[in-house]
DNA sequence: TCGTTACCGAACATCTTGTACGGTAACAGT
DNA sequence: ACTGTTACCGTACAAGATGTTCGGTAACGA
């Protein structure tokens, strides 16, 4: 790829990222984007359709690369005994996100966290309902296969938005083990 | 009030609550709004400063009467046995959200769902928190009160999202069960 | 009946969006 | 090093959205 295309690709995510960190998304417009990127117009639109799209080549490249790293793992046991196992995807998840790659706290913690936290949640039940569907491990629940991916995927995004909230004053270590108290039960 | 204030009032709300059931908020224009509503411009404005607020005043009125008659209800005993009790604050909610008052559950399941589960959220959690506090059921968890009040606010509100995206297949009293089952062992 | 006030409709300056086009310079491949 | 390609810039533009102003009309409450 052209190194002008990445380079113009890549100070508009950072622009974007910036401004995300300050204001709401809505009130994001294609021009302080350009501005804060300092590209033109025409540059700016022959990169990305809309500022829709702008944002979900964002996320995609933010939580494209999280889950697959997490992907690449070996798939836990969570019900193994009743501790979480060092190799868990959720404290691995939870240690990536603590070194803040990409910025990707602040924009969880933003104003618009909302936005990102369904990005996040999206990918993330792709993972689990792969990890599961390997294991094989739902299949004695009660609850339908479906709802529990959702109910676990849910739960942890949720938790780490918590998280964020609070201060992130918990050790992941600790967090994990929050997760596997409300989780481990249904599994 | 005057009454002619109140019928501009409700005719903006009907028709924003119309647009929102076919548009992305995002794309909804005020314009559209006072198209759709039969209202002049100027009126528009004398009734909200912001499309954001007029989304907040909605979601006010929508949210806050679902949790407010439910404030009325006497406080539930959760783990009461194994079984959900008939006057659960849970089931008496989704039983609620079956009649569609007010189109909310049209608004819970169009594409702008997002926005609206969050405003659930916050309101459920209020609810919660002072059940729990009244009740005082907490104390014995080992997790933080904090935490388990949002965990069960969370896990409600996206709970009754994926009934929702799944054509509402389940009877309230089914999904009651499976409500008890993820949140029983926690409390 | 009468003073008040909500509404309308039109006009307005200002901003945003998305597209177009010619000129310039960085790029990749030979 | 040469050459054709292509990404970028700057400017301009039409179309449409925003938020405000103002005078006239009619519904309202007392």
């Amino acid at each position: 790829m052209d190194r002008r295309q990445q380079k113009t690709r890549e100070a508009i995510f950072v622009a974007f990222t910036r401004l995300l960190e300050k204001q709401a998304y809505n009130q994001i417009t294609v021009q302080e984007i350009i501005d804060e990127a300092n590209v033109g117009r025409a540059t700016f639109y022959a990169h990305f359709e809309t500022k829709d799209y702008l944002l979900k080549d964002l996320c995609d490249e933010l939580f494209g690369h999280i889950i697959d790293t997490a992907m690449g793992l070996p798939h836990t046991h969570y019900h193994y005994r009743c501790g979480v196992t060092d190799d868990s995807v959720f404290l691995h998840l939870l240690r990536h996100l603590q070194e803040n790659d990409r910025n990707i706290l602040s924009l969880l913690s933003s104003q618009n966290n909302e936005i990102f936290l369904q990005y996040f949640k999206t990918n993330l039940k792709k993972l689990i309902k792969i990890q599961f569907a390997d294991a094989g491990k739902l299949k004695e629940s009660k609850l339908p296969e479906d709802f529990l991916v959702n109910h676990i995927s849910v739960s942890f995004v949720e938790m780490v938005s918590w998280w964020l909230h609070h201060g992130m004053k918990e050790a992941p270590e600790e967090l994990a083990e929050y997760f596997e108290t409300i989780i481990a039960p249904l599994i």
